[in-house]
DNA sequence: TGTACATCAGTGAACGCGCGTTCACTGATGTAC
DNA sequence: TGTACATCAGTGAACGCGCGTTCACTGATGTAC
């Protein structure tokens, strides 16, 4: 091998992993190709040579972004220990100042989640089997006995991103406040804890 | 005068709906103001004897947008008489399987919320002054007694709008009205009404 | 060991195209006399 | 009443630019003998 047997998958790694960041943090439509390569320390002429078309990494990138949300959302319940607390410390997590700012490296559903609804079905699919991942965590989280777990998961993290969003469209920083501050409220009340 | 007094002030109003529905269908930096003022059954260079930029285009039919979605969650709520029940009429209304579909003339916040919070400061606060509206009207359908009904109104928009992107996410129509019918209920619950 | 050749990840110029924007112009309608 | 002129909403060609994509090429590294 002229150079080492993981190197073009690193490569493409690193491709997917810019484009997750600047797809969030621009939009997708708004991320050119050129752009994208020059951030990843390549030029454009390397892409093709790793994706058929821009819609390819659109579909592997997106799916990457939501992986992350998940994996991160993970860790923060597990640091938490579990159950109640830790589905807690995830909605105080998602519904956060810092998450506000962090669009590139944030939720992915919040960020570019309309703009996914217009991609063909076949990039819905792949994102949607990553949403299910974190529609999952959450459920598993919800305290024992609570009716319909799967559906108040839905609706919990529907509240969150749609709250994340408001947030950050509010160009008053103290009124993004408030509406995070009553996403969470709410979150928690839906889970089932009146705090 | 030329033309009817109101003339020019008609043909600004006709790019600026056209231009919603347009932003709403398919995105904000993906509509082009060519096919826009084609659509608008106008040719471009006419664009600029009513907006110096795109950027002016959408501020203002951005906020022309959310300005209709309020609107139509009004007249959703009166024709259902008020109080909650009004309440339960604007949650279906807006958590149904319409709404799915007709994006282009549906909630704007769904649609272009996470792009219109990438706008300038100025074009986010019109919007958010528009959208105000809906969340005045929501807390006004409040049952009385309601806690911190400002903070409740804000969660369950932000649970209706974050809900009904992840079903337009959804390639799956099963799973789609299964996130809405989830989010009708959770969103009744957050309103004080257990179905 | 040294040289010729094969491999292939990545380069960068170039393609046609649509973008946002500019501007000289058109032509319908009004006013002046 | 008829004619010359002013107004101005809208036209459409053209601008430079960045888009997604193609392709001949480079050059680092490996193998063959």
């Amino acid at each position: 091998m002229r150079y080492q047997a993981d190197h073009k998958e690193r490569t493409h790694q690193q491709i997917v992993e810019t484009a997750a960041r600047m797809f969030r943090k621009n939009g997708v439509v708004a991320t050119g190709v050129v752009p994208l390569m020059k951030e990843a320390g390549l030029t454009q002429g390397g892409f093709y040579a790793h994706f058929p078309s821009k819609e390819a990494l659109v579909r592997e990138a997106a799916t990457s972004a939501v992986n992350q949300t998940a994996d991160g959302l993970r860790k923060v319940a597990e640091a938490a220990g579990g159950g109640v607390t830790a589905l807690q410390a995830l909605i105080e997590a998602y519904l956060s100042e810092g998450h506000i700012e962090r669009t590139e490296t944030g939720c992915a559903l919040a960020a570019v989640g309309a703009e996914l609804a217009r991609e063909p079905q076949e990039t819905r699919g792949a994102v949607m089997t990553a949403t299910r991942k974190i529609l999952s965590l959450i459920e598993v989280l919800l305290p024992e006995g609570t009716a319909e777990p799967r559906s108040v998961a839905g609706s919990v993290f529907g509240l969150m991103s749609g709250t994340l969003q408001l947030a950050r469209l509010a160009p008053d920083p103290q009124e993004a406040q408030q509406l995070l501050q009553s996403g969470r409220k709410s979150a928690m009340r839906l889970v089932g804890v009146s705090s």
